[in-house]
DNA sequence: CCCAATAGTTGGTTCTTACCAAGGATTTCC
DNA sequence: GGAAATCCTTGGTAAGAACCAACTATTGGG
């Protein structure tokens, strides 16, 4: 019957635990779909910061998002030949790229917070309306608290 | 100054992602931790699953955790000679090992889950006693809905 | 003009997690 | 008693993320 792992009360008394299953869970589903889309998780990041924070370069992005410049060549490799960005030397200084979303990376960063919708609702299935918003400002208000020395 | 990450609302606003990162942070911590006591997460859960349910062969352990019987080896090489388990041969099977944690193993335990403890508090810091009892609740409750088909 | 700093790229390492295949020892089934 | 199954171990593989050093090109300061 049960291949499923029955885990231990003490560790499902963990928050921290909990929070680490659920969360592995929810990235886990969140990659198989954009997967569909062609992209990863760092592609929609990128696309999100375009758009909420307009064009950058690449230095700008990582530094935004906390990636590494150089794991960010291939996410740029990923995003410029589907069409999704629009990438050009700033005129101003020919050593940076002025990246921009381009419509194509707006409909796909669309269709990818639809898919965290969908995900959400796959994820947290067991709860109803009130207790995911309540959840959502928890985990916005603990995240919130913690970013300051997240790096730490 | 800030070269702490500024992210996208857009970003911001998926429960999933919020999920992910504190999930993340908080497993950090508790392995950093754990290092600390010599033993890593799967230690942990392997010493919480012996006390809880009592003594097993490694299968059944693997099985209840959800570990790969190969990946338990190296958890196994880790608790024995710390002599946090007792580990002999089944006597009315000796294929099997008849897995229990020891008294110092209890002790281990228990410093653990006090680790896990602290780590739920820096982890929730900006949360209050009330808003983390409900998060621990709506976390517990999301979990055990998803946990059948954690897996696929 | 030369030197230092910056933007991006290349190519590499390390770590972690999760698998899978095969083999030795032991038991069970027929 | 022999074949098949079970338990553990060994020794891989593969994917993912994070990190770092060194290189090219471009820019700006002195």
């Amino acid at each position: 019957m049960s291949d499923v792992p029955q885990l231990p009360p003490s560790l499902l008394g963990i928050t921290a635990f909990l929070l680490s299953k659920v969360g592995i869970a929810g990235r886990r589903r969140m990659g198989d779909r954009l997967r569909g889309h062609g992209i990863g998780l760092w592609d929609m990041a990128v696309l999100a910061a375009l758009r909420d924070f307009g064009p950058a370069s690449q230095r700008e992005l990582g530094a935004r998002l906390g990636i590494d410049p150089s794991d960010l060549v291939e996410v740029m490799d990923t995003l410029v030949p589907l069409g999704l960005v629009e990438r050009e030397r700033d005129p101003e200084d020919r050593r940076r790229y002025r990246v921009a979303v381009s419509p194509a990376g707006r409909a796909t960063l669309e269709a990818a917070l639809r898919e965290a919708g969908e995900v959400r609702d796959d994820l947290l299935a067991a709860l109803d309306e009130d207790e995911r918003a309540t959840l959502h400002a928890l985990l916005r208000k603990a995240y919130a608290g913690l970013e300051p020395r997240a790096r730490a």
